[in-house]
DNA sequence: CGTAGCCTTGATTTGGCTCAAGACCCGTGG
DNA sequence: CCACGGGTCTTGAGCCAAATCAAGGCTACG
């Protein structure tokens, strides 16, 4: 529980990509005290109108915000992939206004609200990191609502396809434009806006123009620059250093 | 530029409702260094792609964040009050991911960067409260994307009436539930994903329900408990403390 | 008093939804 | 080892909410 754990490892490659750390500070995130737990696909980490005590960081596996509406229709309203801090929002608002729930069966390592609260105090130079998580999150957010209010159907999905990719590559979970989708096309629906039907005859149409392979849910993307322009996608959003 | 300004008065007010802070704190927000400067309708006050240098806080006018697809299509992605900072996310991000425009005519004060950096660091409760301005600014974003994905176009437009109002009420520009919109309906048809033509028709179908009264761009919310409802609008996203 | 921007309304079209049925896939238990 | 069943994916047919196209009307301002 208090002991360094191999886990927070990949927290501390996440943060570091963000902003420059220096060994002090890396060797103390990995020592940061914290709690595993793990969740099957569908499980609720953190439910709207709670004010949970910790701040899980995933290690393995992916989850998702989520949205009901009275109309019981569920609105997906972002991803989250292993070193992401799922639950920054938290620390200074009173109650969750979401639900985040497991896609896959995930690992999260528990961090105490009040020793992230200390952590931000103390250390400018992880602060300073996630922060830039949780902008960077934001500027996701942006890009969801241009894709959903201003793009049809097929350059949705395809928009999608591209976002999801690159943060994979980013951390080193796709290799040559391929990449599993760890969801079902219905939750890919509610990522978009779409009704599941939909997106099953838009993925159908994407492949047959050739733009991407699909084997079950294994997507490889076939066409990279011909995808990225029918998607009307550019990463800049994404703020990916290097890339 | 570096005296105290009635101006400034308008941000520490608009943090001090985010978090408690002493009167030093209060005092210090409105010595702040900064520049002031109008704009017309429609400026662009941050381009897609630059870094600017200071960050603008609105202290009279509207401001709308807005993304063009490479079809020429706008969408808006959430609009500034007074009291608002508009650019805390190029504190920490390279490059502006997106634009900012006026609204309407606007007073805004710009503030260094730099200073902004170092106010962050050495006053902890204005940094929270400007960090819960950016934690709520995305909780909104969470709100729009839900709007936009999963609700119909009268539920929708309800909807952003219903927000719009409670943000207004909060810094004390409506009362009774009326206001004035600072847009177009080109506009309120860029911040729903829908046609100017279909916002028309569905205001026009709020009116004759006797939901809202409109006189041009006058709205006043006849009956609010119904006008809710219908939008499926909660304010807990907002997260504003006294409501 | 002309003109440009905004608003309003009608007619028609269409992208994506709904409804429905069947196929596939895989884990489970007999 | 195979039958069963539930979740997911696929495909067809018909429909509808919102888009598009089009034409006036209103209002403010030079």
């Amino acid at each position: 529980m208090l002991a360094k754990s191999p886990g927070l490892d990949t927290l501390a490659k996440s943060l570091s990509l963000r902003s420059p750390m220096n060994a002090d500070d890396f060797d103390f995130l990995q020592n940061l005290p914290h709690r595993i737990e793990r969740f099957d696909a569908g499980s609720y980490l953190i439910r709207e109108g709670t004010h949970p005590d910790t701040c899980p960081v995933i290690l393995d596996g992916f989850t998702f915000r989520q949205k009901l509406t009275v109309f019981g229709s569920r609105q997906i309203i972002s991803l989250q992939i292993p070193g992401d801090m799922i639950d920054v929002q938290n620390l200074f608002l009173d109650e969750s206004d979401h639900n985040v729930q497991s896609l896959s069966t995930v690992t999260v390592a528990h961090i105490r609200q009040s020793t992230l609260e200390h952590l931000l105090l103390s250390r400018p130079h992880i602060a300073r990191a996630i922060w830039i998580q949780a902008l960077v999150e934001a500027s996701i957010y942006r890009e969801w609502i241009v894709n959903i209010g201003r793009r049809d159907a097929r350059t949705r999905i395809a928009h999608f396809l591209c976002e999801f990719c690159i943060r994979l590559k980013a951390i080193g979970l796709a290799r040559d434009d391929s990449f599993e989708l760890p969801m079902t096309q219905e939750h890919l629906a509610d990522c978009t806006g779409l009704t599941p039907v939909h997106v099953n005859r838009v993925l159908k149409q994407l492949s047959d123009t050739g733009l991407i392979v699909r084997n079950k849910r294994h997507i490889m993307v076939a066409k990279w620059a011909e995808l990225a322009h029918e998607a009307d996608f550019s990463q800049r959003y994404l703020h990916i250093a290097n890339a």
